[in-house]
DNA sequence: TAACGGATGTTATACTATAGCTCTTCAGGT
DNA sequence: ACCTGAAGAGCTATAGTATAACATCCGTTA
């Protein structure tokens, strides 16, 4: 489906921690898993993908396991919700504004990757402006062929 | 929820009914029913309510129905899907490039705002670009308040 | 007529997500 | 030590969204 991720798992999982902690959250060892199996797949998981490995490692998984286990992960901007796939991607960069984020999905090998474009975010937050609306949350999600599927052969 | 959409519900239709001719497609009776409740609802609906909509005129509608004619109506341009929301909404404008429109999402009354920003357009072009990614189609959702829920008291 | 394609009917099922209640654990106050 | 409250997790059930697969109807045309 696509290559595996770049940051080291053990890395991600530390820092996951210090997130968690610096926000006064707990990263429970169920939550520590759920995070480890989204940062291992080398694609988006679905909620039912992700219960399926996760029943492996902990029989009691039913599906508010794992939907209340995202929902953290999202609040505490570990994890990222694809809105086109209904699966959910690790967050490649703990630092920044969840709200303005973008994606790239890519039609032929799955891939998604996070990109932080300022020129995007200043284009959304003027063009809500003409219309007099005030902007929150923004989803963003390009489709397409990356640029390593576009550059192999046929 | 919110105010009637602007444009007269038969000229909507009438249009509809040309961009079909031209596409080489039929606007059935089902799928102009269809359209119209879509027309005629104050916000977006799911696929469920129009469902419901739909079976007090036509007793044999059951899911694929609704589902193969939001398709239908989706690939010739007269309404979009708004994944945040799981909803349909109609198309404002049935010239415009499907690919490269954006929406605005009331939080508060439910409304969306269908905008075609070339600026944001541009912008999602380059980005892509720097990052040797092909673009097709784009899901840009603006989720907040509209200019008539900010400024309405309280 | 026969063959075909587009549209719709029909049944069943797959997939996605949440409600609501229980139980345990642990920290803080008495 | 005891009570209490809040967070986390277990558990059962159900709600909500979407598609597969096959059957039927009907108008066009070879
Ligand atoms: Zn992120
Ligand atoms: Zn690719
Ligand atoms: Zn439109
Ligand atoms: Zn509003």
């Amino acid at each position: 489906m696509s290559k595996k991720r770049g940051r080291p798992l053990t890395e991600a999982l530390t820092e996951a921690e210090r997130v968690c902690l610096s926000n006064g959250a707990q990263l429970t060892e169920l939550r520590r898993t759920v995070l480890q199996l989204i940062l291992e797949a080398p694609g988006p998981l679905t909620a039912y993908q992700l219960l399926d490995q996760l029943k492996e490692i902990r029989k009691s998984a039913v599906p508010p396991t794992v939907y209340r286990t995202l929902e953290f992960l999202m609040e505490n901007r570990l994890v990222h919700k694809i809105e086109q796939l209904n699966a959910f991607i690790p967050c490649s960069d703990a630092h920044h504004d969840h709200h303005d984020v973008q994606f790239l999905i890519c039609e032929k090998c799955g891939t998604v990757a996070e990109i932080e474009d300022h020129a995007i975010v200043r284009a959304l937050a003027k063009a809500a402006e003409k219309q007099g609306f005030h902007p929150g949350k923004a989803v963003v999600e390009l489709d397409g062929i990356c640029a390593a599927c576009s550059t192999s052969a046929h």
